[in-house]
DNA sequence: GTCTATACTTGGATAGAC
DNA sequence: GTCTATCCAAGTATAGAC
């Protein structure tokens, strides 16, 4: 009953890549690249330093699948939060809301630290920026949904605009994790949702949900 | 006719203090904080090691010291830009031109790295904490000065936009640094001018400078 | 003030026992 | 698959000669 499948026999091993992995996410998370050592990694995993290579053959390599599993978990999360925002204005509260999340979670000072990593570890740059390239992408789909019904379509392009949000994004994460003070990104949201529903004012209200919503 | 000012009599002591202090900004640059070790800023400054430690007590306050080089060069300089500019418009091109010199001398890249670095080195985050409120500090001044003009100096408030004005700048830096391609940036920059001219627009012109700008 | 030499520490990576 | 033991490279920092 058992290695039946194409997984491998040995027990746990599943389960230590996993803790190696998470291992990486926290360390990156409270002391940033320069301190994502095998050995703190490992020991964060609490396992030995040598199953890191083992398992994922350099640092390198178990960082950037930090990063694979830091991207994978926000994309799906990031997905359901924004197809619930009709407008621009939910969109502002699905990206405060998952901002505040993905700050707790470490998951945005894993993408930081890696860029600013990357400059430190030659051939490491292109891989960090292959792993960017789907959010900017996904922010802009996000961004050409919603921006499609109000004035601004004409003069903001969608994929511009979302290279601005995920540099928007990352800077506002790398101030409030250094001064561990998150209120001054918080104000800018709630700036951000009252020029996006005076935005939303400006293209008239559309024919559909004209206040009062009911169920047919 | 040595010695007889405050300075001490030793022959070439700030030469090298500049020149580590250069070897550091260009090595935060282009090798990040984990690759700015003091063999290699050292290396840099054509100089021996143990320099650094002499002049500077520690690889740390060595990093701080360009970060207070380029701090105090930066403002300066973007006090003259901002000077310039009579409005939002003209605040966008200044923004532009000095962030390109920016990412030239690797200025912003010195900044993000020391942020990124802050978490590895326990007591760094509040010394670079320090050495950019006044960079935020400028910004609002900045923003004060042309928003009170617009429509939007009821929607806007000066420190918390320049807030985001320091973040995005930040991002944009690591993203440009990180696929060595600035050109998404420049389109943002593009755009942010055309948004610029347009709330400048829905102002209505002041009454000074109605077309033609003469000399009385 | 600058250099050489050196002590000490930490980290990446591998070999081999279990 | 996991551990111990070990090698080697690189970094911080200090002592002492010049």
């Amino acid at each position: 009953m058992k290695a039946v499948m194409g997984r491998p026999a040995a027990a746990g091993a599943q389960e230590t890549r996993d803790a190696l992995v998470r291992g990486a996410i926290d360390a990156l998370k409270e002391q940033g690249f320069a301190g994502a050592s095998a050995r703190e990694i490992a020991r964060r995993a609490g396992c030995n330093q040598s199953l890191v290579f083992y398992h994922f053959g350099s640092v390198t390599n178990l960082l950037l699948a930090a990063l694979d599993e830091v991207s994978a978990a926000r994309h799906a999360h990031y997905q359901a939060a924004v197809e619930r925002a009709t407008g621009l204005g939910e969109l502002v509260d699905a990206a405060e809301a998952v901002f505040e999340e993905d700050l707790d979670a470490g998951h945005i000072a894993v993408l930081a630290e890696m860029i600013a990593g990357a400059s430190a570890t030659p051939g490491l740059a292109p891989e960090v920026a292959a792993r960017i390239a789907p959010w900017r992408q996904f922010a802009a789909d996000a961004l050409g949904g919603v921006l499609s019904d109000t004035p601004l379509s004409g003069v903001i392009e969608p994929d511009v605009a979302a290279h601005a949000v995920v540099a928007l994004y990352l800077g506002l994460e790398m101030l409030a994790h250094l001064d561990g003070d998150r209120t001054a990104a918080l104000a800018l949201f709630a700036r951000a949702r009252e020029l996006a529903v005076l935005v939303e004012a400006l293209s008239g209200p559309p024919e559909g949900e004209p206040g009062g919503r009911e169920k047919p």
